[in-house]
DNA sequence: TATGAATGAGACTTCATTCAT
DNA sequence: CATGAATGAAGTCTCATTCAT
């Protein structure tokens, strides 16, 4: 029926998007997607090789597609402060943009996140960088990177979550100050 | 081989637990579970109705538990300051004793959560309470309670996430107090 | 490419040939075919009804043609030895032209053979014929005519089964004449 | 419903074979020889890795066995000629014994024949061995032994596909004599 | 209680065929 | 005539669950 050419990928896409994350991928079925796509179950095949192909395109495409433009981003501001919150900011804003995408991308790690090499640029990869350069500046005292990037991401995602879970109502860039604050603080400041 | 009545239903659980974590829950079978514990696959149906409620109880019986625990750890202590570090530390100490079940938990979350009834005590439950006890007494300024619990939670989960992913090597209860002045300076103090 | 009318439709019958010995019939998909003749799936369906149809359309006109050949050819010989002789050659002589060809009907015998209807001149009615004719000229003793057409028949596909193998390098016309002493000899003569 | 233990997985592989042989193997589903079998489909999981595994099983074993014996066989005569008389007449009697597993072979061989390995013994490996054998004695003269082979192979095998075409009606054991002679006037004499 | 062969629903995937362009 | 995206029936295989032993 629908002949409608290369609007079907984007469709499927958004379709699987969606199921995945209400059900969970592996909960979810091929037929699940193409019957709420209103394709037929072959022709998913025509566009992703199979169904872990179409979980880790989702995954791989916006995963990395976010931690590119995080990490330009931060290449315009000079401190760490302002870097920080610049990102922290964008993340509200991807998460307002499509809550759905954000949700998937926080659920598929777990499951495609072996696949992800070393060499990929992720949004934890960019903060931990950030965070070394800003001891390196001492706008921070040296301390474990990856331990401090660990507790500024929790700030953000646990809060991300629990608005994906409907516990907070707020748009997530109505919080953002209040994220900014929380997650510089979090970071041991002098004299402390 | 093991034979010997209820000690199986412990090795089962053990074993379960152990590939739920590894592979997901989902993707480890009643025969992965059964071979690696060295029994038959009809076995485990003497022990448990279903594969869904093998997940379940794993789940229920710890998750609750630990928010148990918890609920009276704090109520030993009076202010908001105290309350907290002790459930911090209550959370390291816990991660590293059992770490497997630790990231079960973290894991089996999203796919469980939703037979959690409102009702039931959880941990972000009573880290709600306690942080709303708090507010009351003005030891932190009235703000978002959920938004604070959040910002808590995250601080704390995302080391845990991260040290269950080999990120970060150190013992967790040896990273607690670094996290009990992370999650207090969370928390808006006064004069901010 | 490839729109230039009839030619595309021998194109596409070289090339499903190919890969109907290379691969087998049923393993061969229409993708196969359509990707190796550089056309598109869908053109196949404007010269062959169904891929059933192309093979039986590249079986039947070959056999049969092969047969006919081979018919005209014996009328010219008078006795059973020459007429014996010049198919033989013939035999040869074709799957040296065509070693693919051949290689295709020795394949598609058991898949197509149900097709072939009982009035169908083929190369063993051919060869039944003129062995009973031979048989009533008294130039062979007369005994059992199938069996004594299985076995000519036996010695030179068998040699073609192993060159198509490669397991004779040989020539088949290289080899004619060994072939039509064998398959004389085979034939019980007088006084044995 | 039949739980009756080791018997199942021969009546699987009775049951493949005759439907191999009267429909092909690719034209045979899974679903046909279960029903056939009267189990069910998954049942045949649990005895054959797959349906090529079990197409594999049922060629391999019997070819091997059959050469293994064809070659046993011959090394209880002494000169090409009782050897060769030996492994005709055992071919007849195969062939009398189980006509379907016989026909299997002989069809299967296309198919399965690329995952022969050369180390393994076969009939060809025997037979050739036997007449390259016989010619070094000087009992025949010394030609190409492939071809020799090749011949001696068609007179049998082809007779026992009309056979199983029904275009003969004789037992094979019952022709085995006429067929000794003839492969035996295949292979060129001395003083010819 | 334990076993493990058997079950069968259902998942994923393939592929011959159609049809709007 | 040619194209190739779309179709959907059908095939292979998996796996939670049952039940006779």
């Amino acid at each position: 029926m629908a002949r409608n050419g290369n609007h079907t990928k984007e469709l499927i896409e958004r379709t699987a998007l969606k199921l995945f994350v209400d059900k969970g991928i592996t909960e979810t079925t091929i037929r699940d997607i193409a019957t709420a796509a209103g394709v037929a179950e072959g022709t998913l095949y025509r566009h992703f090789a199979s169904k872990d192909e179409l979980a880790w395109e989702l995954f791989q495409t916006n995963y990395i597609t976010f931690a590119q433009e995080l990490d330009h981003l931060q290449q315009r501001y000079d401190t760490l402060k302002d870097k920080l919150a610049a990102m922290i900011r964008q993340f509200c804003a991807f998460f307002d943009r499509d809550p759905v995408l954000f949700s998937y991308l926080l659920l598929a790690q777990h499951a495609q996140l072996k696949k992800v090499t070393p060499e990929m640029v992720t949004a934890v990869t960019v903060l931990q960088k950030v965070i070394a350069q800003g001891m390196a500046r001492r706008e921070v005292p040296e301390t474990d990177v990856e331990l401090a990037a660990a507790m500024v991401m929790g700030v953000v995602l646990q809060v991300a979550v629990f608005r994906a879970y409907g516990r907070i109502t707020n748009n997530l860039s109505d919080l953002s100050e209040t994220l900014v604050t929380a997650c510089w603080r979090v970071l041991p400041e002098e004299g402390h």
